[in-house]
DNA sequence: CGTGCCGGGAA
DNA sequence: TTCCCGGCACG
């Protein structure tokens, strides 16, 4: 059949703490294998389409911001920030993907939805738990303002329907990067502070309150409210960079979004804008943390990577290392910079521009980088071989740190999977030689990545027995 | 041996 | 359908 929806599964493991603010909860959460298109919209909201309209649906509810709601996916450019206001309506039309100056790209691969379709009520508990995992991802265990209960572990949520893959374009020049990020309150600027978003951060920081109570009253079931009691002033002291992993390259941008352009471009030797990934292209870049303050304005070679925000390009950094090398299989990488000294704790998720994959979406590998966060990346494969590429824009890039000490204390999860992201090395044919019948797919699957005690993060198939959906060769 | 997972098979 | 497992072929 065709429904083999993503599962969205809160992991039970994470016990009475529910689903964690970590992101490997949100892993564990999101674990998903739909065949629709999958994304991350500019608000950090995962977003697929319906496979018969091809119109887009959200996966979370509409977000609050600063107590305002940000409409839903507007159609016109001043549609949703109508409710906003100053510095926060540009960082919410950025957030959304669209742009202040710049009109939203032709076909903007945001198509208004019609408010609820047929959703059966399981599919949006779902959706709302995705949002609710992602949500959680900013709020610390302790601090959970939502009973958790909410999430009753259940793993038996898994809906939504796949549906061929519809195809949007959204030229990915790197304007309107959607990124986004928030954190908690604490405005220290530390060195090890988390990354400040990129083009955009204005608004951009929010803590979300209550994620989800129900599934009957859908339309409210996911609330996000980003309370950020300051928005404006956080003034940034980090920037996230990233770095170039390529043999002797370096190179150092300031947007994924840009970075992966660089790769494709300079690396992989692909068209620039066309986006001709097969969903399978390796990028590999690391993130950084620089501190801006000490970055004047003085700014090097660079590549342009918003042409509306005023985001001082990248530049070489000395050594703010932070996360090892992420491997970024399709488009989406999450990697953790450093650890922050927030009182409360503190997850910042950003992602540059809208990712959208076109085929089953999932998360490919948890990696536990820092003390202070963990990475993973999402990727996706053509279900069919001609399956349109709808993977436009640039990829997202998600970061999550948490505070170490802090909540350090998980609430289960013995010992999270660690994939260590290879080193990059020209990418290499490595084609041997195929004689026997079972090559043995040489991925490391949900077993082996979350042991035999997390049985229940297994993606379903590996449970079953079966081959692993999560983790393919 | 542990792993991945096919091919049953029970509920 | 969902779920489980015997058992075998891999490393
Ligand atoms: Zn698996």
């Amino acid at each position: 059949m065709g429904t083999q929806g993503p599962e969205l599964i809160s992991s039970s493991t994470t016990g009475g703490n529910l689903l964690c603010p970590f992101i490997e909860d949100i892993l564990l959460s999101l674990r998903t294998t739909s065949k629709s298109p999958l994304y991350f919209n500019g608000q950090g909201l995962l977003e697929t389409a319906e496979p018969a309209n091809g119109r887009l649906r959200h996966l979370t509810d509409p977000l609050v911001l600063n107590g305002r709601k940000v409409e839903e996916r507007p159609g016109p450019p001043a549609a949703a920030p109508s409710l906003l206001e100053g510095s926060d309506k540009e960082a919410v039309l950025r957030l959304l993907g669209l742009d202040l100056e710049q009109s939203p790209p032709p076909q903007s691969a945001y198509i208004p939805v019609p408010r609820q379709r047929k959703l059966s009520g399981k599919a949006r508990i779902d959706e709302v738990m995705a949002a609710a995992v992602l949500t959680s991802l900013s709020t610390s265990p302790l601090v959970l303002a939502n009973p958790p209960s909410a999430f009753s572990p259940e793993p038996g949520c898994e809906a939504w329907k796949d549906g061929p893959a519809m195809s949007s374009s959204y030229s990915s020049s790197s304007n309107n990067s959607g990124d986004w990020s928030w954190d908690l309150p604490s405005d220290r600027s530390t060195p090890s502070t988390p990354s400040p978003p990129l083009p955009s951060d204005a608004a951009k920081s929010f803590l979300p309150a209550a994620p989800l109570d129900d599934s009957t009253e859908e339309t409210e079931a996911t609330h996000f409210l980003f309370g950020d009691p300051i928005p404006r002033k956080r003034k940034n002291s980090t920037k996230v960079m990233f770095k170039c992993l390529w043999k002797s390259c370096g190179k150092v941008l300031s947007s994924s979004s840009g970075m992966q352009k660089h790769i494709r471009i300079v690396h992989l030797g692909r068209k620039a804008d066309l986006d001709q990934s097969d969903g399978e292209e390796d990028f590999y870049y690391t993130e950084l943390d620089v501190n801006v303050d000490s970055l004047t304005d003085g700014l090097s070679s660079l590549t342009p990577v918003s042409p509306t925000s005023s985001v001082p390009p990248a530049f070489p950094v000395p050594e703010v290392q932070t996360a090892p090398p992420l491997l970024v299989k399709p488009e989406v990488s999450l990697v953790s910079p450093l650890s922050h000294s927030a009182p409360t704790n503190l997850c910042h998720v950003q992602t540059d521009h809208a990712y959208q994959a076109t085929a089953p979406v999932s998360i490919s590998a948890v990696s536990k980088t820092l003390p202070g966060g963990l990475g993973f990346s999402i990727s996706w494969q053509q279900p069919s071989p001609q399956a349109p590429v709808v993977f436009k824009g640039s990829p997202g890039c998600l970061t999550a740190i948490r505070p170490v000490g802090v909540g350090d204390k998980r609430p289960q999860i013995p010992h999270l999977p660690v994939i260590k992201p290879h080193v990059p090395a020209a990418p290499a044919a490595p084609k041997p030689a195929s004689g026997t019948r079972k090559p043995r797919g040489e991925a490391k699957k949900c077993r082996k990545v979350y042991g035999m005690e997390n049985r229940d993060m297994w993606c379903t198939a590996c449970r079953w027995k079966k081959a692993c959906q999560r983790f393919v060769d």
